[in-house]
DNA sequence: CGCTATATTGAACAAACGTACAAACTAAGG
DNA sequence: CCTTAGTTTGTACGTTTGTTCAATATAGCG
């Protein structure tokens, strides 16, 4: 199973200051131009010239095109996944969370940064859809996404007693589709309403808990 | 505005049997294999290779790439907004049609098509995610998506005076992700309630109905 | 049939792609 | 300060990309 890593070549000398600045900007840059077009619409020159590096840095850094890719989707789960359980705890610690307060503790953080004019969190947003629909990237999805998911799932499903798993997961689903709508498409209901600005978080959370409650009662 | 088609270059025969065979082949596989990888994801020798053809006649049938690209979603998308418009024709023409029944008027159409075992749908519904989520292809969605879109809005706000339209439109793309969530994430579904098959219209359409009329009577 | 517009084929093109590499350069550690 | 591991740079290589093109085959039409 772990045979892919035999030994880690280790350093014999710590990153230098500037060496760290590098891969953070190429990383950074790397995270607009996939967000941007996608994998195969990125291109390594694309992230070298965004980030003011010649090409064999980005390479020197991030790896392969596939490594660099894996490496920016990885970089932000952590931080994501660590603050949707504390949520999780807190709301827990209050009182037994009903199904609005669930979804909250897992959307909240998420678009709490977005709308903080993060934009790097704004263009991370779109690699998480594209991670979470295209079936190339399922190992990256179970790796990053699943375990956080799996454990809402069972929160959930503590609610509804007796609904199915499978019914769960699919209310999950539909929930977080429209939480990265509402991140990824602004343009789209801007569009459809004749220009009006639409969409916060608050009108998300009333959807995606009438939406589960009335799913999940059937 | 209309000076990109000056005259269309009007035929001097038609074309033969051999050639619209050719022709529909090409741009199935074109849909099968744009669905696979994206536009980027996808080459036209890919393209090529599942219509059996040599490289060449791809170009000659379709065009460039973003062209044939753009055929291909347009050549489903009347269908689908014909179908569309009739499921609300015939809807309205009984009673006053509730949200639920609006959704689906709006959903059923496309599910039963891709439930129907039509493998090619199931592709198209990539298709549409790609093109609905992507701003690079705003001009297709615009043309080709919106009105139905518009309409249904239109209809939806009817039901619901007191709410602004960008509210209604944001609750239309939420439905609309779900639905498309429903199409192309059902893999994810499974893997999060431990491989069990879920999913299926009268869920979405109960989900988003309970969601619509939560968020809009806020 | 014989003519001709169209369809098909396979090869070829320049451009762009991911990656590898050697040389030049920096800075950490003794 | 000198050594050396690590970083930065520019270039170059072999593929693959979208598109074009001349030649060949096919089928519609008088």
């Amino acid at each position: 199973m772990n045979t892919e890593e035999p030994q880690r070549k280790q350093r014999q000398r710590a990153p230098s200051k500037r060496a760290l600045a590098s891969r953070a900007r190429i990383l950074d840059s790397a995270e607009r131009v996939f967000a941007r077009g996608g994998f195969d619409g990125a291109t390594m020159r694309d992230i070298a010239a965004e980030a003011a590096v010649p090409v064999g840095l980005v390479s020197h850094h991030g790896g392969t095109k596939e490594e660099l890719f894996a490496e920016v989707v990885a970089r932000r789960a952590g931080e994501l996944s660590a603050a949707r359980l504390e949520a999780l705890a807190e709301v827990k610690a209050i009182a037994t969370p009903d199904t609005a307060a669930l979804l909250r503790a897992f959307i909240g953080p998420y678009v709490a940064r977005a709308e903080a004019g993060e934009t790097q969190w704004l263009a991370y947003a779109r690699l998480v859809a594209l991670v979470s629909s295209e079936p190339r990237w399922q190992a990256l999805a179970q790796e990053h996404f699943d375990p956080t998911a799996r454990r809402f799932v069972a929160e959930l499903g503590q609610l509804y007693p007796q609904a199915e798993t499978a019914a769960v997961a699919e209310c999950f689903i539909y929930a977080i589709s429209a939480m990265l709508a509402l991140l990824t498409s602004r343009w789209r209901i801007a569009a459809l309403s004749g220009g009006q600005e639409g969409g916060d978080i608050d009108g998300l959370i009333a959807f995606c808990a009438a939406g589960v409650a009335a799913r999940l009662s059937l």
